[in-house]
DNA sequence: TCAAGGTGCTAATACGAATTATCGAGCGGC
DNA sequence: GCCGCTCGATAATTCGTATTAGCACCTTGA
């Protein structure tokens, strides 16, 4: 149209005017003229092709992206996400075709979509350590959200900070005059439990205190409280924000005062869908704040040298809440 | 690694046997080994500048695919999209990085990756008349999710039957009494309201009532309920369930009894957050099943003839509630 | 008049896969 | 020994853009 080549064209749309490049006024105008009126856009396929990047982050979760509960677990970390990619002009890929087996989706299988993009977030209680080793040593670019064990090498994360936030929680406990406290719930297993764990024994250590453990698994609400009153603890520390719920409503219903005859403090947000009115006390899981977070890990880990594996712990928000009063005093 | 040329390990990925391509099942083996060990992916761009195909389905929509607001408008039609993308195996691309201009994203621009997906879908209460003529004459694959009105050509979709839905929920209030109804809404704009005022005034027409419309744009609830009581209306035809609420709650507190005095019906359910435990007479909106069957057809588009343009009206479940009764007899 | 240096543009190639025409090997049959 | 045939695999080309080396032309200065 201009008697131009496809070569000229690229220079001038992409406005290339530095030292190695130089177009005539009158030509870049020219070619500017026709790609108006013609209306062509440089196909992204193509240009992708070219510049080997996508600017396209994979989303990994090994449930579904869009749950169906309404105590939605992934949704404010992909709140933050998705906000991030927005501002860094990237597109998400929702790694959906990966085919499930035993009720998860598996990241590697024969079909692997991975490389679709140019790196990957990963999102998950608990990730597939086998799959995670992979990762590592095949120097796949991604971040999990959630601090990770070593797995073959360190994991690059954005993780919320349990420990310290485990451990403001229970110095609350301890300040407010309790000396008998048990943390409920499974205190191993992902890291997100291990790490409340290791806040609660550090704070107590720390008072000199002893650091009590009350397993949940296979045991009822009322057994948990049972044992609770059994042991004479007055703050029960609890993962699971769906135990706490249980727990107050059974001790709410047998007569006892929450906070007046048993503090109970939350260790994060409901995982799990728990609709209630308590106010607990406890911390708040900056979940859409990790999410950006990952995105910004992400990128700068793609972009800057692939060696260093970033790995950053985000504080959480204390809740003043209403179910941390002094223990009673025994008569 | 295997010793074989670009083109079989090509020809092997893609499971091609047909007359003319064939490969010794020994070689196909071993290639498919080295596949899975390395875990080799074909790169999507090359595939799609190659093959004018990835198996990646965009998703576009004109606000955040992750909302914050609890009334979150998108969520059920992404359970479906991501339903059947994953029953189909592909992946889905959230295309966050188009710009936002005027307080919305918009599709067309510099660096469209619209076309790094092999088709998309479109979410959005009103999308923009331009880009989606412009979508229909570049004859991009598309699927609207709701009805779209010809837009230089018709507009392939999966909406919503909403003429046929509200002319039920009319007909519902005729059955019981009612010879007042007021539709209180915009009535017009986009398709979605204008297709309810067609089943409001269509089934009134039929019983030969006048349809009375009450646009609610800066009019307050009380102003609206004034007019309504005003008019002598019976039964109120909810456009959008947030005034329902506004207008019910705010009746209650005059001591009004609903449906006793006013019969409220609303036409789906609330699109901007709202809480309430009224248990509105309407119908649901099948979204869910709305975004399974946009990637349904936007799929058969895509294998099948381009040229045939799709669309789907899926029927609203109706939902009895406890806002409606016969009116009271005037004494 | 010719080398040196600057200017404006293009030819050629890379990117990574899909596709197709073609080639070589092995095997009968006459 | 030659032709025809099947089977397997590959070289070469394509998709549309980005990039870079280098060519042709012009100006300047001695």
């Amino acid at each position: 149209m201009t008697g131009v080549s496809q070569a000229t064209v690229s220079l001038v749309l992409n406005g290339r005017d530095d030292g190695n490049v130089r177009i005539a006024p009158e030509t870049r105008e020219r070619v500017l003229h026709a790609i108006r009126t013609t209306g062509y856009v440089a196909d992204p396929v193509a240009r992708r092709l070219a510049a080997r990047h996508n600017r396209i982050l994979g989303v990994f979760t090994y449930e579904p992206v869009f749950p169906t509960g309404t105590g939605d677990f992934y949704h404010p970390f992909l709140v933050g996400i998705e906000e991030c990619a927005e501002r860094l002009g990237c597109d998400l890929l929702l790694l959906t075709s990966a085919p499930v087996a035993g009720g998860r989706r598996r990241i590697f299988h024969d079909d692997n979509r991975l490389r679709l993009a140019d790196g990957c977030v990963l999102l998950g209680r608990s990730l597939d350590h086998d799959e995670l080793t992979r990762l590592v040593t095949e120097g796949q670019p991604f971040v999990s959200v959630g601090r990770r064990d070593d797995a073959g090498g360190p994991v690059p994360y954005v993780g919320a900070d349990y420990p310290t936030a485990t451990a403001a929680v229970v110095r609350r406990a301890l300040a407010a005059g309790h000396t008998a406290l048990a943390y409920l719930g499974q205190g191993s297993g992902p890291e997100s439990h291990a790490d409340r764990m290791r806040g609660f024994r550090a704070a107590l250590d720390e008072a000199g205190r002893t650091p009590r453990h009350l397993p949940t698994t296979d045991r009822s609400p009322a057994e948990l409280l049972d044992a609770l009153l059994a042991a004479g603890v007055t703050a029960a520390v609890v993962e699971e924000y769906a135990d706490g719920v249980a727990i107050a409503q059974l001790a709410r219903e047998r007569g006892l005062d929450i906070p007046g005859d048993l503090s109970i403090l939350a260790l994060g947000d409901p995982t799990r869908p728990a609709s209630t009115d308590i106010d607990f006390t406890g911390f708040r899981i900056p979940r859409r704040e990790m999410g950006w977070q990952s995105v910004e890990v992400l990128t700068g880990l793609l972009e800057a040298d692939p060696e260093t594996v970033p790995q950053r712990l985000v504080p959480c928000q204390p809740v003043d809440g209403a179910t941390l009063a002094p223990p009673k005093v025994t008569p």
